[in-house]
DNA sequence: TTAAACACTAAACACTGTTCATTAACTTTG
DNA sequence: CAAAGTTAATGAACAGTGTTTAGTGTTTAA
């Protein structure tokens, strides 16, 4: 087994190694500006070495839209810590838009870049993606559950307060908020929600 | 004044070619689908005759954009006809949806698209926009003024809307409702906007 | 030791946006 | 009317893109 292992864990690696520089320089200059040339000359290699590990771009996509979900996993994760399902759900939209200002690019490979048309459903991205879902209609649930709400149409309740976040970040981001003054937007982005939390409190 | 005025007419109707030409090729692959070549080639010119007429390639996506502007306008229009401001807001957000899922490539244009970096301030397009997002302010404001809400910051509940609106939508043209089969999708668009409406009455 | 498998790459293909020297047509002037 | 000047249009090129292929040298297995 000695051999054959080895291999194997050499092909991982290699996939890691382009995979991290694919991620910094997507960071760096967005998806676009990153060509398979660029990474092939950040990790040494020749272009066509890149497609020995990768079918295409659009697979490269794909595990960088799987480290991005990672990540955003992670930054909402501490809002499963509140016992609350109110204040856990208000934890967690605020950890969502938060991810999002921070982390424009990863926002964007989530949500935003027109994704390449393959079945995306069978992608580990996806189930992730998900699952992060799964855990947010979860605490929509409980609120009803804890009758928190008039409405107990979950499901719309969930589909509703996440479009507003999305659509909140996404405005941002994609810089469709120049009618207002730079050093306002975060301020008015921060009030939205707020009143968005206040509706939902009527809701 | 013959020959400058016809020159200057056939410059425009020149223009005006390319332009038919690009939004009817963009309508059909998308903006990024779209190549210079590929306009010529409708119009049956050289790709360097483009550049006669247009600065570079965003120079036609910002004119593109002032179209769709128009289209968006002239979707929306009908939408002042309605006297009561509450529902002329209504009327307002529904029209703003069904414009956005009925030319998904439009919408992509003037809200998603990472627009190119220069001054877009300066551009027809966005003073176009900046008038409907003030219709849209103004309707808002109609509505604080007849006490149809509690709260009074016209301006962030303006500006929650647009983002349930824009999330709604945007969510909607880039494949991200996936975990929603595909028959649901518009009718859980439709129940969060009576949602979002019942929201707002006991805002 | 030889044959097969493997990792890797240079070069090519068909694209992209954009520029520029040159050609061909039209307009103005002598 | 012919010569000079202006302008519209283009072919060819540049530097870049994603991707494929034929060929190289190294490593493994028989």
């Amino acid at each position: 087994m000695g051999i054959t292992s080895r291999k194997e864990r050499e092909k991982e690696e290699m996939r890691r190694l382009i995979l991290d520089a694919a991620l910094r320089l997507f960071r760096e200059k967005g998806f676009d500006g990153v060509s398979i040339r660029n990474i092939a000359e950040a990790i040494e290699y020749s272009p066509a070495t890149i497609y020995l590990y990768y079918k295409d771009k659009s697979e490269i996509y794909f595990a960088l839209q799987f480290e991005a979900a990672a990540l955003k996993r992670d930054h909402l994760l501490p809002a499963a810590a509140f016992e609350d399902p109110w204040q856990r759900l208000i934890e967690f939209g605020r950890r969502y838009i938060d991810f999002g200002m921070k982390h424009p690019d990863l926002y964007d490979l989530l949500f935003i870049i027109r994704s390449p048309m393959e079945s995306i459903e069978n992608q580990d991205c996806w189930k992730l993606g998900i699952a992060t879902h799964a855990f947010f209609v979860e605490t929509v649930q409980a609120c009803v559950d804890a009758r928190h709400f008039k409405s107990t149409d979950t499901e719309t309740i969930a589909y509703t307060l996440w479009c507003h976040a999305h659509g909140l970040v996404s405005l941002f981001i994609r810089e469709r908020m120049r009618m207002y003054p730079e050093e306002k937007r975060a301020e008015l982005a921060k009030r939205s929600f707020d009143m968005i939390v206040k509706m939902a409190e009527s809701l």
